[in-house]
DNA sequence: ACTATAATTTAGCAGACACTAAGTTTTGGA
DNA sequence: TCCAAAACTTAGTGTCTGCTAAATTATAGT
């Protein structure tokens, strides 16, 4: 296929390993919306005194019915509560969840930033990244972010 | 709520720009099973002279069955072709995808090693970041790996 | 050639997340 | 106070990704 040399030969990892990262992948994949969720709510709680299901809905993209379908297993799994008409609010866990989630989401955002991603690439793509990087990788770019803030360039 | 100071206002962004964030995302989402089934059946078929059914699954930690209804779907959208117990392989559209995954993949590799990741979680992470990393910050990673390749440090 | 083993497919099920459409409240303004 | 608009719930679907168990089918060793 094309010019390409072939790279590298990059011998495929023993498949216990390899099945190991994709099985990790996919409860990544599994957390992500719960605590996309929970990070939006918190987000709508402390910025605008109170999260309701249509406001999810509009911020979210998507319909009524699902906030409705999602937030019951949010709150099956206790995460969090909900008052008719007067909003969604978070549980201890729940709290617990999102600020650990806004902890490693603008953690990633100010990494995408000292990287050279303008900002509004970097809030979008961090919505992505954020829950697919382990604690490694937040610990190597709050290094990264530690060394270039002090001494930049 | 805690002794923190609020860290940053962040004020929201406007409800559709959240919401096509979330869209794009799910988006992605999508995709990335299917680049991980169509990265793999390459791999193999490079480094093993072939990519059988048994084989994706221990590699993908996952039932033969689910390996024959995802490939189903693969195949449906024609990225893949089978030849019972022969294996699969990838149709024109299924190598470029493969090609560009793989692309993706080891430059995030590169990038997560040059920000000081040891191979082994940069190889693991990869996998999860490579599906969500746009256009835009692959090139950024891309820009700061040319500049930290040729003057490290 | 036969047959045991390995590979693949089929069937049936579950759970998450999304949708539309059709109810139910509740709230708040006239 | 009443009632329309807004918010929320319920019902019924569909797709994707998994699973287990039970066939099939092919390959390969004797």
């Amino acid at each position: 296929m094309s010019g390409m040399p072939r790279a590298s030969p990059r011998s495929l990892p023993p498949p216990e390993d390899h099945a190991a990262r994709f099985t990790q992948q996919r409860e990544a994949d599994r957390s992500a919306i719960a605590e996309d969720y929970v990070e939006l709510i918190a987000d709508l709680l402390q910025e605008e005194g109170e999260a309701r299901a249509v406001d999810i809905a509009r911020r979210m993209g998507v319909a009524q019915a699902t906030v409705a379908a999602t937030v019951a297993r949010l709150q099956r799994d206790g995460l969090v509560e909900t008052k008719p008409y007067r909003g969604l609010f978070l549980t201890p866990a729940g709290q617990a969840v999102a600020s650990a989630a806004r902890a490693r989401h603008e953690l990633v955002v100010r990494f995408l930033l000292a990287v050279g991603l303008d900002p509004e690439t970097a809030e979008a793509d961090a919505e992505g990244l954020e829950h697919h990087a382990s604690e490694k990788a937040l610990a190597a770019f709050a290094r990264f972010l530690a060394k270039h803030e002090a001494d930049p360039k």
